[in-house]
DNA sequence: ATTGCTTCCTGAGCGC
DNA sequence: TGCGCTCAGGAAGCAA
């Protein structure tokens, strides 16, 4: 489940290793694994996405859990790895496919970057660099900008009777926390999972945007958190796991138990004595 | 406008 | 050993 740490060092993974190569071809080895938003959609044939040319990786960048690659012939490739999308670099292409690998990008020096996705629901899309993405613009503001900040958040939360924790996993509140971050973030704040967004005290908005950043900065020191399948861009995993504080817990860091209970479909972690 | 449910998908883990 | 069931979850789409 590769939330904002996770998809940040796959993006500075990127930066290292494919910066200026030139791409050749991308292969889907999936059906729908790769979007292609270049072509005018009249025709019912088929859009082969191995005549588009690329050109060189100029940029890359992370926005909420969307990796961007910005390539020389203007064209952008967004790629969202859901929940066990990997994007693992192989310097040489000589290496058998495994099972699960759904797309690839060939550069010309005959290294490519593999997208394996167990669960197919990641995806790569192809636009111009100029193009308004409608996931993109839908967006809030990055939890580690400035302008992510008590006065933001306080409006975002206003008028709104959901629980925290789905606001929380609003992409377009605040982006790039999924399951696991939101947990750890409301047990240091101290936040019940379940309380209503606008019932809470300026206080509370005031810890929740602190340790929604010092989590995250954590994460990232320690290269993300790896509960299944989220490698590394080298197939390495996180080691923010081993500092999980509630989420997959029975026990909290004082003893108590973590309770469990279904929010948004997926399961919240967290204890009914530290939070209130 | 807001909220919450369903859908997509495969593999792991469990009980029998 | 193997079957069937449940669970994991990000975001789009839809209904209320």
């Amino acid at each position: 489940m590769p939330e904002l740490p996770e998809v940040q060092t796959v993006v500075d993974g990127l930066i290292s290793l494919v910066i200026k190569k030139e791409i050749i071809n991308l292969e889907e080895y999936r059906v729908g694994t790769i979007q292609n938003f270049i072509e005018p959609k009249v025709s019912s044939e088929k859009i082969n996405e191995t005549e588009l040319r690329f050109g060189l990786i100029l940029k890359v960048e992370r926005r909420g859990k969307y990796i961007l690659i910005y390539t020389s012939n203007d064209l952008l490739l967004v790629i969202h790895l859901r929940m066990t999308g990997k994007l693992i670099y192989e310097s040489t292409n000589q290496i058998k496919l495994g099972k699960h690998v759904r797309a690839s990008i060939n550069f010309k020096d005959n290294s490519r970057l593999i997208f394996d996705d167990v669960r197919t629901f990641g995806k790569i899309q192809i636009f111009h660099k100029n193009s308004k993405i409608p996931s993109l613009v839908k967006l809030g503001q990055e939890p580690l900008s400035e302008k992510f900040n008590v006065q933001y958040l306080t409006k975002l939360l206003n008028g709104k009777s959901a629980p925290i924790k789905n606001v929380l996993l609003d992409q377009g509140v605040v982006a790039g926390i999924g399951n696991i971050y939101v947990a750890e973030i409301l047990y240091r704040a101290k936040v019940l999972p379940q309380k209503s967004a606008n019932q809470l005290e300026e206080r509370e908005i005031h810890e929740i945007v602190k340790h929604t950043k010092q989590v995250l900065k954590e994460a990232l020191l320690h290269n993300g958190t790896t509960i299944s399948d989220y490698r590394n861009i080298d197939d390495k995993t996180g080691d923010f796991q081993n500092f999980l504080r509630v989420y997959g817990k029975k026990i909290c860091p004082n003893g108590h138990i973590v309770e469990r209970m279904k929010q948004a479909g997926r399961t919240t972690f967290y204890c009914a004595i530290c939070q209130k």
